[in-house]
DNA sequence: TGAACGATTTCCT
DNA sequence: GGAAATCGTTCAA
């Protein structure tokens, strides 16, 4: 199955296969690569969790495109976030990047996100990882196809995949779509919602 | 027209 | 472990 026909699948489907699939930002000052270790599945008006909840807005409207576009929103008021959009035209599902470690750019990288960001933090974190690759506002919607200003490239595939319950959200916050890379040092820290119902396994560290 | 609330990060104790 | 920072989106009135 080819790249352009995975992300075509429902945003789970397509999560694990991001994992290791490279980001890369260009810009003026130059470019700067990471390799996904983090992603967050949303599927659709269907799922409560998701933007796409309560129907297509001016805000989400690029979730309800065609995949592989970026959807890009800010959270808090102050950090912006990104998607990649998955599934068929219409489905609105799209995949959080949450983590990534940074392959190509790194001084540039730490010059975006602070003198004393240790590498393997430098796109630590959703809002982390769009202030390491200078994402913000004006990249809604934009192609994800390579040569673009914003390109995502399949990586290996990788075998050392965990699962667990998403980050943050407060509603469906029991549905294991997050998905990382066992291990690794560059995924975020978990933390669950404060609205969250109890973990199911509360005393696995792995959770 | 107004108020509540985030798919968070960072700094402080 | 706790709270602040900060603003667009959503929902109620």
């Amino acid at each position: 199955m080819s790249w352009a026909d995975w992300l075509k699948r429902p945003g789970p489907d397509v999560a694990p296969m991001l994992l290791g699939a490279v980001l890369t930002s260009r810009t003026d000052e130059g470019q700067v690569a990471v390799s996904l270790t983090e992603v967050e599945a949303y599927d659709g008006p269907a799922d409560p969790a998701s933007h796409a909840w309560r129907g297509r807005s001016p805000r989400n409207a690029v979730m309800f495109g065609p995949p592989g576009f970026l959807y890009v929103y800010l959270s808090y008021g102050m950090h912006w976030c990104a998607n990649v959009v998955t599934g068929p035209d219409g489905a609105a599902s799209a995949v959080l990047l949450r983590a990534g470690r940074v392959v190509l750019g790194h001084d540039l990288a730490r010059s975006r996100r602070g003198p004393g960001v240790a590498d393997r933090a430098l796109a630590r974190g959703p809002a982390c990882l769009t202030r390491a690759l200078a994402i913000g506002r004006t990249h809604n919607g934009l192609d994800l196809s390579p040569g673009h200003t914003l390109s995502l490239e399949p990586g290996p595939r990788l075998h050392a995949v965990s699962v667990g319950p998403r980050v943050g959200v407060s509603r469906a916050a029991e549905v294991p779509w997050r998905f990382w890379v066992t291990g690794d040092e560059t995924v975020s820290a978990y933390r669950r919602s404060p609205r969250a119902s109890p973990p199911p396994v509360p005393n696995d560290p792995s959770w």
